[in-house]
DNA sequence: ACATCATATGTACAATCGTACACATGATGC
DNA sequence: GCATCATGTGTACGATTGTACATATGATGT
């Protein structure tokens, strides 16, 4: 066991440092990488509301001055976690449904991604469905939903005509929130059964 | 044409007042109600995240004070705000599956339901998703949207099984909101056929 | 008539915010 | 080596916020 002292010391090189002392530069490649998953992270945790500057720069231990060297704006930053949000959810969908190579096995994909996917991660469901509020008044973000509805129906498409795709994306759009927000969220087997009723 | 002056008089007597001069007192009963509606209009325009105490009360025209007169809090603003858009939102799923007598009649009331009362007012559809939003961080909230889907499940099992009543809800859910978000929402045939697939 | 008190109004205050900006430092190219 | 400048760091400032609170007024019961 150490020491009271050091563990003082430790806590303060951690993360309460003494205001009096500079705390040492830095070389950090990649420090806006790590600020755009920072922000990933407040924003799943706390809500688009409470993302601050300051807890960014908190959650990513860099100093404030940092976020505004590397962004403009705010409103940069986000648009940056959004952007990276779509973009892991997109392969996400992308990967599943290229990897089937019969219908029956996209029909499998399919409640894959939504039970296990897009169900399994709360933290990603409640960075969709922030972005979407977010959308709702910034055209910036509304074209990040936008590309990646578009890319999810083009996944669907490779299995199903388009006007199936375009159902059935509403569909898992549908389960996901619907399943999301329930106290009793609908398991794997209520999942396929809804696809398959859809489908059959 | 009003002459200059009396324009700017009842411009400063609507809107601007003149700081130096009190504002006469008002007899206004209901007031709390309208600044709920007010939080409401705030709520859809702006967001959430733009609803503050300051905003309602400039769009309620009420002085700064009577917020905090009516509410003890920000957050009770919020939950009676989204409490009465639930209630509202509620009662029109009530009464168009309660007015159909049959199931074909239920499915028609569900098409209508989407096309019409859920797509048509997009300030209820951003008010919604500002709900699930919030709701994912204010269990009074959750216990709102938990209510109202319950309400809305229990309605559809007027017409269809539970299972399928479920499934519906999901459906509804997921036409709406992707509907909503999409740069060319479906049509009242496209819902049409959607709903019809799910329920053939 | 008049006292009471629920309601209405105006204002102050500390906290927090986005952003600007001055200064420090070391990786990099020459 | 060494100058340069991209990057890192600390701090200040005006604006906005939620909330508390002092004061004003008229509807209501007696």
């Amino acid at each position: 066991m150490l020491p009271a002292a050091d563990l003082m010391e430790a806590f303060n090189a951690a993360s309460a440092r003494d205001p009096r002392e500079r705390r040492p530069r830095r070389h950090d490649p990649g420090r806006r990488d790590r600020l755009i998953d920072a922000a990933l992270t407040v924003i799943a945790e706390r809500g688009v509301a409470a993302t601050t500057h300051r807890e960014i720069a908190r959650v990513a231990d860099v100093p404030l001055g940092s976020m505004t060297y590397h962004f403009t704006s705010l409103e940069e930053v986000l648009a940056a976690a959004f952007t990276r949000h779509a973009e892991s959810m997109a392969r996400v969908f992308d990967e599943r449904l290229s990897a089937a190579c019969d219908r029956e096995a996209a029909v499998e994909a399919v409640i894959t991604l939504v039970a296990d996917d897009l169900l399994g991660s709360s933290g990603d469901l409640v960075l969709s469905v922030e972005l979407y509020v977010a959308a709702a008044r910034n055209p910036a973000l509304r074209a990040v939903t936008q590309a990646w509805m578009a890319r999810s129906r083009t996944a669907l498409e490779r299995h199903f005509d388009a006007t199936t795709a375009r159902e059935l994306d509403a569909l898992i759009e549908g389960l996901v929130l619907h399943s999301a927000l329930s106290t009793d969220p609908m398991t794997p087997e209520q999942i396929r059964h809804a696809v398959h009723r859809f489908l059959r």
